[in-house]
DNA sequence: CTGAAAGCGCTTACAG
DNA sequence: CTGAAAGCGCTTACAG
C-alpha cells in the first residue's frame, strides 16, 4: 500500500472510464467542443467533477505552444525592473500567458545561459533586457521561430524587435532644463558607459552642453557607478572638490545613481544649493525636499509595447523587425529648479 | 516549400538518425550517462552540434516534475513583493528551478484562479501570499501532493507551511519605541483590517498602548487605507484635526501608508514635530529628513525561508506543517526619535 | 456525433 | 554497452 498521502492524479483516461465514453469525448468536453451530445457531455462533466479532474496543460506536446513567455530582467528586485515586469504581466494576462522571470544582474554569461534554459522549455517567446553586447547566439533560434523582443537596450549585431526609451533625447532635455535654470557647472554621474543606455545618456548630456556652448569638463564626469554607495561617494567627492571645480548641478543618469547622489547632497547639506536632475524615476521622489526632478522612463509603456510586439510575433507577424522608441517625460519637482544663489 | 523562415527544430530522433544510433543512446549521452561507448558518444555529440539540437525540457511527461515553481504575490510592482520575489529566485536558482510569477492585487478570485492555472501546468510547488481568507480549495490538491508554502499571511482553515513576519510583536516594538521617546497621542494608520497582517499589526499597536497604560483613542485610528493617496489624505486629516486631538506621533502599518503619511507630514511642515514609525521598510527612507524609522520586514529571510521550505517539501519532506516567524528589525533613522517640543 | 489509431519528444523498464 | 518497446497525458487526423 502507498505510504505517501498522494492520491493519484486522475487523467482524461480515468474520466473516460468513469463516464463510459472514449477519451476523445472527454477531450472534446473539456475543450468546449459544441458538437458533443448533451447527455454524454453531462456524464463526462459529472465524472470529471467526481474525480476532481484537472487537465494537464503541460501534456500538450503537439501544439508546440506553452502559453509561457520568458522574461529576463536586470534585477527583479529593482524598481525599474519590477515596474516593467508588472506592465508586461498585465498585457499578457488577457492572452492567458504566464511569465517565467529571472534576473541577469548584468552578467553576460547568465543572459545566454538563461535564454537557453527558457528556450529549452519552449517558451512561446522571450522579452530580454540584454546584459551582454552580443546576441548572435540567438540567430539559430530566431530561424527556428523563437520570438524575441529586446527591452530597454538594443540587441547588438542581431536584427530583432526592440523597445527602448529615448535615452539620448531625454538626457539632453534633462540637462537643458538645468541650463535653463541658470546652471553652468553641471556634473555627469552615470553607470558603466559599456552599457549602451548609459552611453546614450552621456551623449545626451554632451549634446545639451554643446548645444548651449558649454564645455564638457572631464573633472565633472564620473562614469562606472554601479551602486547607490558608489554614486554617493562620487557625488560627495565632487561636492567636496576644490573651489575651482565649483559644481552647481548634478545630472545623474540612472535610478541607483540618483538615489546615491540625493543622499550625498543631503549629507553635505547642499541639497538647496546644488541642483539635480536624474534619469529614471525613483520611489519617493516627491516626498523629498526638494522633490527630485527626473526624466522618467515610461515603464508601463515600455512593458506594454514589448508585450504587444511579442504577442504579434507569436501570432505570426513576420514583418521586418523594428525599434520602438518610447518617449521619456520630464517630471519637475524642485531639485532641478532651485534658485541660483547670488552670493559673490 | 515552406513559406516561413522556420527551420524545423531537430529532435532526439533526428540526432539519432544522423549519428546512426538508437534514440535511447542519444538520450543517454544528453543526460551524461557514463556507460556509453566514447566513440558513439562523440558521434552523438557531433550530430547534436551539427543540428544545433536542444532538448525539449517540456517533453518529459513521465518525470512528473517541471522544475518550475509558481509564485503568487500581491503586486510584483510593489517593492515588498519585488524584494521577496528576488530572494526566492536566488534561493531556487541553485536547484535549477524557474519561477512562474503573477500578481493577485488582493483579489480573492484571482488567487484561486491563478492557483488552478499553475497547478494545471504542474508546477512542482507554489508559494502564495494569499489574497483570500479561505484556502480550502487547495485541500484536494494537497492530498495529491502539490506542495504549497504560504508567505506573509497565514492560510485560513488550511493546514500548511507558512512563513510570516512577527507582525504583532514588531508593531508593538515600533509603538513602544515612540512611547519611549515621549510620545503619548500616537495615531494608527493602516490597511484594511480584514487583511490578517494588518489586523496583527493593529493588535501590536493596541498591545503597546495597553502595556504602557495609555488609552486607545478611536479618533486616532484610521483603518482601510489602500493607497499612498488615501494614506496621505488620512494623515493630513489627522494632522489638521482640532487641537484637542493633538496627535504627536504616527504609527503607519504598511509601506504605502508610510509613504503617504511622510508626504502629508512634509506637506504640513510638521515632519520635525510629529514623530513617525512605519511598518515595512520603504525605499529611500534614509535620504529623507528626518530619516524614517521603521520596523523592517526581513524580505530576504522571508523569501529564503519560504523557498527552502518548499524545496524540502518537493524533495519529499512529509513532516507536520509549521509556521515560521521571521523577526522584524527596528531601524532607527530619526523620525521616531524627534525631541518632544516643550512648548506650553 | 463518436471513437480507435497514431503521434508530440522524451523517459522508464526491459531485453539482448 | 545498446536498443526496441511501451508509456507519460494529451491532441491531431481519420474512420465510422
Amino acid at each position: 500500500m502507498p505510504t505517501g498521502a498522494d492520491a493519484a492524479r486522475p487523467t482524461m483516461r480515468d474520466v473516460a472510464a468513469l463516464a463510459g465514453v472514449a477519451l476523445k469525448t472527454v477531450s472534446r468536453v473539456m475543450n468546449g467542443v459544441p458538437s458533443v451530445d448533451p447527455v454524454l457531455a453531462a456524464r463526462v462533466r459529472a465524472a470529471a467533477a467526481e474525480l476532481a479532474y484537472r487537465p494537464n496543460l503541460a501534456a500538450n506536446l503537439r501544439s508546440g505552444r506553452t502559453n509561457t513567455v520568458g522574461l529576463l530582467l536586470e534585477d527583479i528586485g529593482n524598481p525599474f525592473s519590477a515596474a516593467t515586469l508588472r506592465a508586461i504581466e498585465d498585457e499578457l494576462e488577457a492572452a492567458g500567458i504566464l511569465l517565467l522571470a529571472a534576473s541577469l544582474d548584468e552578467q553576460p554569461s547568465r543572459e545566454e545561459e538563461l535564454t537557453r534554459r527558457l528556450i529549452d522549455r519552449r517558451v512561446d517567446g522571450l522579452i530580454v533586457v540584454p546584459a551582454s553586447r552580443d546576441q548572435r547566439y540567438l540567430v539559430a533560434e530566431q530561424l527556428r521561430g523563437t520570438c524575441v523582443v529586446f527591452l530597454d537596450r538594443l540587441p547588438q549585431p542581431l536584427v530583432a524587435d526592440a523597445v527602448v526609451s529615448d535615452n539620448r533625447v531625454g538626457a539632453r532635455r534633462g540637462v537643458e532644463h538645468l541650463v535653463r535654470h541658470g546652471r553652468r557647472r553641471i556634473a555627469y554621474l552615470g553607470d558603466d558607459p559599456a552599457i549602451p543606455t548609459a552611453a546614450e545618456r552621456f551623449r545626451g548630456y554632451v549634446d545639451a552642453l554643446a548645444g548651449q556652448g558649454l564645455p564638457v569638463d572631464p573633472a565633472l564626469v564620473r562614469h562606472g557607478l554601479r551602486s547607490v554607495q558608489e554614486a554617493h561617494r562620487a557625488a560627495a567627492d565632487l561636492l567636496a572638490g576644490p573651489d575651482g571645480v565649483g559644481v552647481d548641478a548634478l545630472f545623474t543618469s540612472q535610478n541607483l545613481v540618483t538615489i546615491g547622489a540625493v543622499g550625498a547632497l543631503h549629507a553635505a547639506g547642499r541639497h538647496r544649493e546644488v541642483a539635480q536632475v536624474g534619469f529614471d524615476d525613483i520611489p519617493f521622489a516627491e516626498a523629498l525636499e526638494p522633490g527630485v526632478t527626473v526624466v522618467a522612463q515610461d515603464t508601463r509603456m515600455l512593458g506594454r509595447t514589448a508585450a504587444e510586439r511579442l504577442l504579434a510575433r507569436i501570432h505570426g507577424d513576420r514583418s521586418a523587425p523594428q525599434v520602438f522608441s518610447v518617449p521619456s517625460r520630464l517630471l519637475v519637482r524642485g531639485s532641478g529648479e532651485l534658485p541660483v544663489s547670488t552670493t559673490p
